[in-house]
DNA sequence: GTGGTCTAGACCACT
DNA sequence: GTGGTCTAGACCACT
C-alpha cells in the first residue's frame, strides 16, 4: 500500500482508506487476516501507532474484528460494508470537485472533459483482481 | 461564502478555494477590492486571523494585492492564474475520487455512473454569471 | 521625494528621512518653508494625512516649527540636528547588515567586498548641491 | 537567539533572519532538526505563533521540511540558498545605509568613514565556528 | 475605515 | 513529545 507522508490527506486516512478498498475490492476475504500492525508499518514506512489507529478505526466501522493472540480478522459482511463506504467516499471527493469547478465558473462540457482526461491518464492495471 | 467549520478541508483552505473561484468565475474583476478582512470574516462567521492567513496565501499566489489602508485589490492578470488554479484542483480531487473508486475494484463503467449521478444531483443554478 | 510604497520601510518614516536628509543636505535651510502638506503628498503620491504625522514627527525633533497660516519652517539649527539625526539612521543600518553578515558566519573581507560593491552600484550624482 | 521585541523588524523575520543566519554559517546541517515551535519559544521569548509563522516562512523558501510528529528537518541545499538570501538581505540593507548617507549630503569618504568604525564597534567573536 | 503583527491558549493528527 | 489549524482579542501604520 502506498501512502504519501505530506499530502493532504492524513496517514491515518490513507491507511483506512486502502484497507477499505481491499476489502472492497476482494483482496481480503472474510476470515482472511489482515497484515500484523507491524508488517503493515514497516511496509507502508509509517508509525505503528499510526497504523494501530487506523486498525481500530477499522474495527470500529465493523469490518474487521480483532482476535487475540491471532491479529485483525476481515468480518463476514465486510465487503458489502466496505464497498458502501467506498462509495461514499467517493461520491463525496467527486462532489467536491464538481462544487470547485461549478463555482470556478465552469460548465458541465468542461468538467466532463477534465474528467475524462483524468480517467484517461489514470493507470487501472493495478486493478485488483479477486473482486467478487 | 458558505464554510464548513467542522469538513476535512481546513478553512483557511476553503476561503482560499472560495476568492480563486470568483476570481475565476469573473465576479471579482481586475481592479475590484475583494471584501476586508473584518467583512468577509463576519459574513463566514469566520475567525478575522483565519481569513487573513487566507488573504496572504491569495497575495502570495499573485491573485490580490494588498494596499494598505485601502484593502486586498484583484490583480491584473489575476483571472487566468485562477482558472490556472482551480483547474489544478478539480483535477487533484478528481484524481483522488477515480483512484480511491480504481481500489476499491470498480471499473470505469461504475465510476462513470457515479460521476453522472453526483453531476445531475448538483445545482448548477449558482453559477457565476459574469465569467468573461 | 521618492516614495516606495510597499517597501519594508514606513512610508511615514520615508517621508521623516527624506525631509530630514533635504535638510541635513542643506537643500532645505534655516527659515525656508518645506512643503505644503498637500503640495508633499501630491508630489509624493502619498495620503496627506501620512505627510501630516511625518511633519509632526518632524517639528517633536524640532527641525521645524509650524507658523499659523504660513507654513513649516526649518529651524535655526535645524542642519546639526539633521545630521546628527542622519548619523544615526545610518550608523544603525549599517549595524544590520553587519551584524546579519557576522551571523551568516562571513568575515570582515566577504563583508568588504560587498559593501564595496553597493557603493559602487549606487547613483552618486543626485547628491543634494547645496550642502554647506 | 536574541529577539529585540520592540524593534523596527518585526519578531517573526528576526527569527527567519536568525535561523536562516545559523544555516548560512552551517550551524545547522541538513539533516538536522532545528529547536522546535515550543522550544524556540521559549528560549526566545515569544509566542509559539510567532515561531511558526517563522518556520512557515523558511518551510516555503525551502529551507526546512517540516515532518509530522517529528519536527522541522534542514534540507539538503539549505546552505547555499541561506546564503543566497542573507547575502540579499545584507545588500538589501546596506544599499539603504548608503542611499540615506548619499541623500543627506554625504560624500563615499566620510559614509566609509562610518562604516569602518561600525565594523570595528561590532563584536566578531560570535562567529559560528563550523561554517563549510 | 484598511491590512499587518503579535499574544494567549485551544484542539488536532502524527511520532 | 512534534507541527498544523483555529479562536479571541490587542495594538500598529496607513487611508
Amino acid at each position: 500500500m502506498r501512502i504519501e507522508p505530506n499530502g493532504a490527506v492524513p496517514i491515518f486516512q490513507q491507511l483506512v482508506d486502502g484497507v477499505r478498498s481491499a476489502i472492497a475490492a476482494g483482496v481480503y476475504r472474510p476470515g482472511d487476516l489482515i497484515p500484523s500492525v507491524r508488517a503493515q508499518a514497516i511496509a507502508s514506512l509509517v508509525n505503528p501507532n499510526t497504523v494501530q489507529r487506523a486498525y481500530e478505526e477499522l474495527e470500529r466501522q465493523g469490518l474487521v474484528a480483532s482476535k487475540k493472540g491471532t491479529g485483525m480478522i476481515v468480518a463476514a459482511s465486510a465487503q458489502s460494508v466496505a464497498q458502501n463506504g467506498a462509495a461514499k467516499s467517493i461520491k463525496s471527493a467527486l462532489a467536491q470537485a464538481i462544487a470547485l469547478a461549478r463555482d470556478a465558473g465552469m460548465g458541465r462540457a468542461s468538467i466532463d472533459k477534465i474528467y475524462r482526461a483524468v480517467c484517461n491518464e489514470t493507470d487501472w492495471s493495478e486493478t485488483h483482481g479477486r473482486q467478487s
